[in-house]
DNA sequence: TCTCGTTCGTAAATCGGTTTACTAAACGGA
DNA sequence: TCCGTTTAGTAAACCGATTTACGAACGAGA
């Protein structure tokens, strides 16, 4: 493989000369660059990305951290971030975590090395005390998809609050006054989210006077299968379910299915994120779909276009719409004997 | 950011000494290097991986194409290959294709540009001319899933011409006689033989006493719902279709459902892959299920441990089992009044 | 003819490591 | 004491670019 060197010497000129050609810092008369053209398509010549790296300093590689690349919320954000990636020159380097806390760190660490330009961080537990810190001495770390509270870093997020608030009034306007949230409790900025979201819908269109039983976990099938079977256990009431991921809609499903209860006729279920194929499921499931191809685009134009040393970029917060696709996952309840109290209170 | 000279000062001895006694490559007496971590630890020194990649000439990255990654196979592959890669301390570049041929040559060419240690070449369209020449100067690409003939690499497939024979063999025991398979054409390696297999196992049982409509495309939701269709317009007869892949499983399904055919009493499914939940459908499906986990382990360690000087251990083929996932999507016919015949074949 | 300003281009330092070849000092044995 | 062998370490070349600062040649205007 060829060097600067060995073009230069074949086109006559110096190695500095053929750099600042190629680099467009040196405008050259059309004999000279002809024949800097021609001893480069000659020799198959590409620069060598390390030395480049190396002397400039930066490395047009972008890490994207994520806890998990099968589940299918994760896999479409990867591939989100790859095609923005892609479309701004950038190489995407895919690191996962499993929730592994040593990984994490370890990767955040790779941008203090000057190993990668950037990072987009997505994690989907609660955060421990390390992680912050290293996030804030990473800088050039965009927080995408979850929260990790109290780090100095721009955030982009869904508009968790209002998927959750959209999922809230479509399951409270169908009738359903006793229901079930399974998701991850108040230490997930996400689970927070989307749980504050949809008990505002209940409490505009119900007060006090409905049931939101909260189970918390994690966004695992298992956890789905888990949290479902409590909500069941705790009593007969529960008439429809909120689950807020993919994942938890399949181990919701199981636990419904392993005790022969039908959707919807038994029991209504709204999911979030919809990338699986939710509309090829025995019910077609109602759920809150992502934006990932957005959160991906914009996860990788705020890593580059960030201006790291103005704070207020820095701290930046940018969340974006979701919406409501409705398949047939949900029945309307008939109104109970109290329907009027409701119909007071709207007025 | 603190660099070997700075550590190398702080310890008291040259750079030389601490590049060497980092890698290995010199013992030292207890007191010196006892110095040498404790300039390491107070400057919190992480050697520059560009630099170490350019003198060393190797980059300790490897580049893994996929045509998309959002689909299901596609996605646990890459999952498969992270995991591989990263317990063998390889950074993992991740590169989309969408099957454009300029995108991937392109990244065919990233090693010889000595910018990766060595590609996972994973495609699925028929190939064109330049790709073979392009992998033949590469060098160090391993083939993955679906083969580009002529090429000289190491390939890894799972058993195609097996996972069709099982698939034919499950169709054939219960009574199917004339069925369907979708997938792609005899131009793709894993078609033709995932075909040739399921043939194998109608020959064996039936002989010519059969009847397999064939229909080809790619392995997509579109082509699924596009080939089914062909198949129920070709005329009535047909019982069960073997679908390639799990997009062309869920296309078949949108067809059926569209013509209010169910499964498995209508038209049985058989389909490959299994990522998908498969389970999660209206339908369970049955389907041929690849080693997913073990292709990735198994990529990355032939990429890493083959000897590229050996022409041998160049085109060295792999092949892993796959499996036969029983669910409900196949339902078993009423022998015809030939079953007499068959039994007369058997003996 | 003598500046002055372009145009065209180069030398050399630099990025941060690795590695080869070599040496100074200490040590051990005769 | 002298020589050979370890031990402990170093100087310097090198990987392949980028970039700064500078200079030669040339044409134009005075």
């Amino acid at each position: 493989m060829a060097n600067l060197k060995q073009v230069a010497e074949r086109a006559g000129v110096s190695s500095a000369t053929v750099s600042r050609y190629l680099n467009g810092s040196l405008s050259l008369p059309e004999a000279t660059s002809a024949s800097i053209d021609a001893a480069i398509a000659a020799l198959n010549y590409r620069p060598n990305p390390f030395a480049r790296s190396l002397s400039r300093g930066r490395t047009d590689l972008i890490r994207m951290v994520v806890p998990d690349i099968k589940a299918p919320f994760f896999s479409a954000l990867v591939a989100a971030v790859e095609n923005a990636a892609y479309a701004r020159e950038q190489e995407l380097a895919i690191s996962v975590t499993l929730n592994r806390p040593g990984r994490e760190t370890r990767y955040l660490d790779s941008v203090s090395d000057r190993h990668v330009d950037g990072l987009i961080f997505v994690t989907n537990h609660p955060q421990v005390a390390p992680l912050k810190s290293r996030i804030d001495a990473a800088r050039r770390v965009v927080l995408l998809d979850e929260d990790v509270p109290g780090a100095v870093a721009p955030r982009l997020f869904c508009d968790n609050e209002g998927g959750g608030y959209l999922a809230g009034r479509y399951l409270a306007e169908r009738g359903h006054r006793c229901v079930a949230v399974i998701g991850t409790g108040d230490e997930m900025h996400s689970g927070a989210a989307r749980y504050g979201g949809f008990m505002r819908a209940f409490d505009e269109l119900y007060g006090t006077d409905a049931q939101v039983l909260r189970k918390a976990g994690a966004y695992t099938i298992e956890d789905g299968r888990r949290l479902c079977a409590e909500v069941l256990d705790a009593g007969p009431g529960v008439t429809a379910i909120f689950a807020m991921s993919d994942e938890l809609v399949m181990g919701t499903l199981d636990e419904l299915a392993a005790r022969g209860l039908r959707v919807p006729q038994d029991m209504s279920i709204i999911g979030f994120d919809d990338i699986l194929p939710l509309d090829y499921f025995a019910t077609p499931i109602t759920a809150i779909r992502q934006p990932v191809e957005e959160l991906g685009r914009m996860a990788v134009e705020i890593l580059l276009d960030t201006d790291w040393d103005d704070p207020a970029a820095r701290s930046r917060v940018e969340i974006l719409p979701v919406r409501l696709v409705e398949r047939s996952s949900v029945a309307s309840v008939a109104p109970p004997s109290k329907a009027t109290d409701q119909q007071e209170k709207v007025r």
